[in-house]
Formats: structure tokens, C-alpha cells, sequence
DNA sequence: TCGGTTTCTGAAATCGGTTTCAGTATAGCA
DNA sequence: TGCTATACTGAAACCGATTTCAGAAACCGA
């Protein structure tokens, strides 16, 4: 059974496709009103929607946004996603979904390809920026036919970026834990080729440095993210510095791993050693004791990714240049039972 | 700059667009392979890569899959859509992600039309089966134009479900408890209205009551898969029932609000409270104690999906009627800490 | 050499919309 | 009443592929 198409609305309706498709097409400048009545009821009564492909081929735009995406098993990506695609739909957008197992894709030609094949209208690369995973950017024969909005990345000159203010928020961390008095103050950094693990180190390391305090790399050991690394940092800091009794874990599941080494060590956490975390993923009240940490609104940030690269898609359509540009969320530090040595 | 077309391949190759989509298309039967050659390099030099649109609009196929998700924020419906994508997009697919707020859609419809309009080849409704969020499946309206595989839901006669063996967990689980000698087994459960959480019900009392254990609704609390109401269950629990020895809770969070208010009790897990979950979230093995649970691989459930939906595309084009069929995937106990009362 | 296959290729129709351009009806005005 | 401006509407071209149908070339046995 064939699909009805503009023909059948037109042949029923008695009007012409042209009509009906300027009445769909709801800018309808010349259409008197029970004409357009009659039309919409003639739709309505054969069930008829309009064919995305037929439509896209002809106006070169599919609403459709692009995303790329990467590590979709851990809790910040999801949210993003969950949060691009609220927009999207919001907006009258629906996402086609490209995930990639390494962040160092070298496909990227070809992904853009794929996309550009499907004339999305914009794309969002939501991948982290880690080791030189952007080299291409820097490549002339990046040109995509449409906007593009990275995700958390470092700022560039002619890009539009949109990622959490990693540093900021290091900086909340680490002035907290001084504010409670910690004196000797460690970090447990995620992998250095990430751009966000650096970042948070810097903040750790500025704000330590502008209040006079030490940062030197002996109070630093490298994770890569998971528990096991966040246990086993703790330990070496420990071995290093009996005497630390501050420590910033650059994400929850290594602040985790953490409060595990100071339970088998009988350190009391926060008297002890008081212990920050980053992300606030789900259920760290529950830990024990319940986990400090930095809220970074993921959902939010996909939202706001979908609000930027629509404003770009419209810019592009009415040929003006990509205006560049780096949004930073803010994040929120949350005080729970592991850092809280002093009554507020 | 307009892009390039396959008439552009056919003037620079000298042959006509006839014989550029007969080498495209790869099945091409009356090719010289001279000819093939060439226009394959022309292809190649010109940087052509055909529009998607104008294929799907002649061939009605697009190779995009329709996904329709819920609950993207936690853990098992991420993992399920990363495996969807994984082998969607190694047998040629891409994803149309679509997800919903509340699982009782009743724009079903529209959702449907919508991804028909875009020539989807086939839809996966992951979306967990609640209260009659399912009604529509009766309605005679409810026949989408290509072929639907189902997510996590009862078994139906004319449909094509993929699942996870519920059911078969919660029996593994409550055995498991028995076999550790616990005497008074109370159950948190998800929300009734769930069928997963209904499922896991039914094994917990089955296991219980064939081995003459009594398996009364005073022994059940409802909680709603969060975690504070398995804090909050397990002490509703106890108030019935101080004698407890052994807690099935049917996730992994509401094990964790449980394990909190056990700590709070000053009640030994295990030697006094045996507790297992159920999904193996990240990082249960750091929780104190360590958690037992169920893995259930979400990924390969997402894998499965597509596999089961791939096989129903090829029979809906070749006009077979659609096989219904139910696989289930079998979840494996993970026995650690917080259950263990006898040496293996 | 000739008729009949078989192999290869191209012209043109088609998919289902959007948009241009031109034509007709109506209104407005002198 | 006549003439122009404006409001509607329709015929047809176009987007970029696939596919049918038929013609040309090459090959074959008689």
C-alpha cells in the first residue's frame, strides 16, 4: 500500500500541490483562510504527513542535528546526551546518533561524510578533548558544510565550545578545603592528556599557590578515572605524606576508590583527611560518609549546546560567518559529611 | 557551492548516471570492470559520497533505525542504547534517537508517523513496559509500517521482545540467600506497576515458597528504585520484622539506602543482614561492604535488539509476515561482601 | 556471413515534496 | 465602466538518486 502523498491531498481537496504545500509549509502568505481550512482537513482526514526525504531533498534542510558522542556508559555523557536531545526536540530538532568507542577517532572525515549525506543541519561533537584528538581541527580539509558546537574543549579562536568551567571549579574544591583548615592538601588528578583533568589541576594548583601553600608534584598522582585508581592514589599520597589531611579526587568514582583506602587505614574521613570529589553522580549522599563534591549540570550543558548551535544554523542559512565563541557553565560545590570539619 | 551530484561522476566520467549507480550500488551485474575502475576513481577524485535524501525518497530505505529510549540518567538504559548504536552502526545503520519524559507517551502516534516520515527501516521501543503504557499495542490503530523490536517487556504472541530474565535473576538471588542460611528473607521491590519490578517479585516468592519458606506480603516493602527508599524500606522492615536475617533489593540503589540504614542500626552485613541487589552498577565493589548482585549485560541486550530487529527488516522486505519471538538474556549472581556468610 | 544470445550502457521515468512564474479573479479607484 | 494593483491558485521545473526498458556491441554456433 503506497504512502499518501501531496498529490492525494491536492486531488482530494481539489486544490493543487502547490496550495497545499504553502499551506503546510505555514508561511503562507496568499492562502484564503477556508481554503487553507479545507486543506488541513483534507490532511487531517487522510492521515497524510509530509515525507522527510522528498522534503530534505528539495530544501536542503532535514532538522536534524548531528551528534557525536563518546563514553555514553558513564553518567555525564548520558545526561549530556539526555539534555541535547530535550532541546532538540524542543526546538523541532531530532538527533541522529553517531557514538564512538575511541576518542581519537581518525575518521572523521568520513563521519562528517555520513552526516552531511543525511543533511543534518548542525553538529555537535561531544566528545572529550583528550591527548591531540582535535588535530584535524587544525587541518585544512576540515571544512564541514555546517555548523559544528563543541563540547567541552578547550577555547578556540574560531569555534564555538561549550563545556563546564572545570577550572572554576577546582578552584571551589580547593579553597573549601582550605577553609576548613587543611594544611596539607594532595590530588588525585584523571588522565593529563585530558583537557578537563588539567584544568582541575590548575585550579588546584592556583589556588593553593595564591594563598602561599605548597603544590608541588609530590602531593599529585595521575588516575585514569576509575575506583581501583582513586584507591591506589590514596595509598601512594599516603606513603609520600603521612601527613596529608586534605585531598581532592578529580572525580567521584576516584574520590570513592579514596574513601576506601582511608577505611582499611582507620583514617577518619573528614577528621582525619577530608575528601573532595567532582561531578555529584548519583547516590554520593549515600556513601560513607557521604561524599563533597562539584555539581556540573550535564543536562543543562547539552541544552545549552542545542540553543548555540541553533542560533549558528540559522547565522549559516542566512550566509553570515560562524561567530565564534566559548560558553562556560558554572559549577556548584556541594558540602557533605566527608569535608565538613568546621560547623558553618 | 552546490555539492557534487552523480551527474557530476557521469559528465566527468564520460558514462551516464545510469551506470554510476549501478557501480555504487555495488550489486552491479553488467559491469565491465574497466568501466567500474573508472568511475570508481572519478568517485574518489571528485570527493562524491551520494545524498541520503534522494536515495531513501526513491528506494523508501534509509538504513536508519528508529530509537525510542526513556530514563537515558541511569546506568542500564545507557549501556543499552551504547549497545544498540555499537551494532547498529557496525551492520551499516544509524540511529534516529528519539527519548520521552514519562513512559506513559500517548503521542504514540505521532511518535510512529515522525519516525515514519523519515523512512526509519525499523524501530527499537526501548522504553520499560509501566502500569498500560502498552494500551496502544491493542488498539487496531497500532500498525507501524515497518517492523518493531521491544525492549524489557512480557512476553506478547504477535511481537518481537528482547529481555532480560528477571524473572531467573530474583530466583538466583533468593536460592543464593537460602543457600547462606538466611532463615527471614524480606524483599524491597521497584514499583508494582513495573514489570521488571513485578518479575523479580514473582522469583523471590517462587524460590522462597518451593523450599517451604513463607513468602507473605508482610516480608515486602515497595519502594521506587530510589535510594532513599531502600533506606527508607529496610527500616519499615525491620519494625515488622526485627528477626530478619536476608534482603533482596531490586536494585543496586535501593541495596545501597539499605546498607545506610543497616549501618545506622548497627547491624553486621552480613553476619547479622545479608543483603543482595540486582543490575551491577559501576562500583558496587566499593561500597561497605563490597555488594552482591545481578549483571545483566545491557549492552549485548542493545546488541541482541538490533540483531532481532536487523533479521525482521530482511523478512518484512522480502513481504515475509512478521515472526513473533521472545528472547530472554540470562543475568549472572556476582556474590561479594555484603552476602557472603560461608566459605565457598 | 548471418541470426540469436548475452553483456554492457544510456535515456527517461520516478520517488514526493518545494518553488518559480505566470495566469485568473477580485478589489480599489477614478 | 475601465484600468490597475493585489490576492489567490496552478502548471511545471527541480532536488539527486534508482530503476525500467530498450538499444548497441560483442560473442556464438551454424
Amino acid at each position: 500500500m503506497p504512502r499518501t502523498t501531496i498529490a492525494d491531498v491536492a486531488r482530494v481537496s481539489g486544490f493543487s500541490q502547490a496550495t497545499v504545500s504553502r499551506v503546510l509549509m505555514g508561511q503562507a502568505k496568499h492562502i484564503r483562510e477556508d481554503t487553507r481550512q479545507r486543506i488541513l482537513d483534507t490532511v487531517e482526514a487522510l492521515g497524510y504527513h509530509p515525507s522527510n526525504a522528498a522534503r530534505s531533498l528539495k530544501s536542503k534542510r532535514s532538522c536534524t542535528l548531528g551528534v557525536v558522542g563518546y563514553g555514553l556508559e558513564y553518567y555525564g555523557p548520558s545526561c549530556t546526551l539526555s539534555g541535547i536531545e530535550q532541546e532538540a526536540s524542543r526546538t523541532g530538532y531530532t538527533i541522529l546518533l553517531h557514538l564512538i568507542r575511541q576518542p581519537e577517532t581518525n575518521d572523521v572525515a568520513q563521519l562528517l561524510q555520513e552526516m552531511s549525506s543525511r543533511y543534518v543541519d548542525g553538529i555537535i561533537w561531544a566528545v572529550p578533548e583528550i591527548a591531540n584528538n582535535r588535530a584535524w581541527l587544525k587541518e585544512k580539509s576540515f571544512k564541514p558544510s555546517v555548523p559544528v558546537v563543541f563540547l567541552t574543549m578547550e577555547t578556540q579562536p574560531d569555534q564555538v565550545i561549550v563545556a563546564v568551567d572545570n577550572y572554576g571549579g577546582a578552584l571551589l574544591v580547593t579553597r573549601h578545603l582550605i577553609t576548613q583548615g587543611c594544611q596539607n592538601i594532595g590530588l588525585i588528578t584523571g588522565p593529563m592528556d585530558w583537557w578537563e583533568a588539567r584544568e582541575r589541576k590548575r585550579g588546584w594548583r592556583d589556588a593553593l599557590e595564591s594563598v602561599g601553600m605548597s603544590a608541588s608534584e609530590s602531593w599529585v598522582v595521575e588516575g585514569n578515572w576509575s575506583t581501583s585508581s582513586g584507591e591506589e592514589g590514596l595509598a601512594i599520597l599516603l606513603s609520600q605524606h603521612p601527613e596529608l589531611d586534605g585531598l581532592f579526587a578529580c572525580n567521584d568514582r576516584m574520590a570513592l576508590g579514596a574513601l576506601k583506602t582511608a577505611r582499611e587505614r582507620s583514617l577518619r574521613v573528614p577528621e582525619d583527611l577530608a575528601v573532595v570529589g567532582f561531578d555529584d553522580m548519583p547516590d554520593t549522599t549515600y556513601y560513607c560518609p557521604s561524599l563533597s563534591t562539584v555539581r556540573q549540570d550535564m543536562i543543562e550543558l547539552g541544552r545549552l549546546a542545542v540553543r548555540e548551535l541553533g542560533r549558528a544554523i540559522e547565522e549559516h542559512q542566512s550566509d553570515q560567518p560562524l561567530a565564534p565563541k566559548t560558553v562556560l557553565l558554572q559549577p556548584e560545590l556541594l558540602v557533605r559529611e566527608s569535608s565538613r570539619l568546621k560547623r558553618p
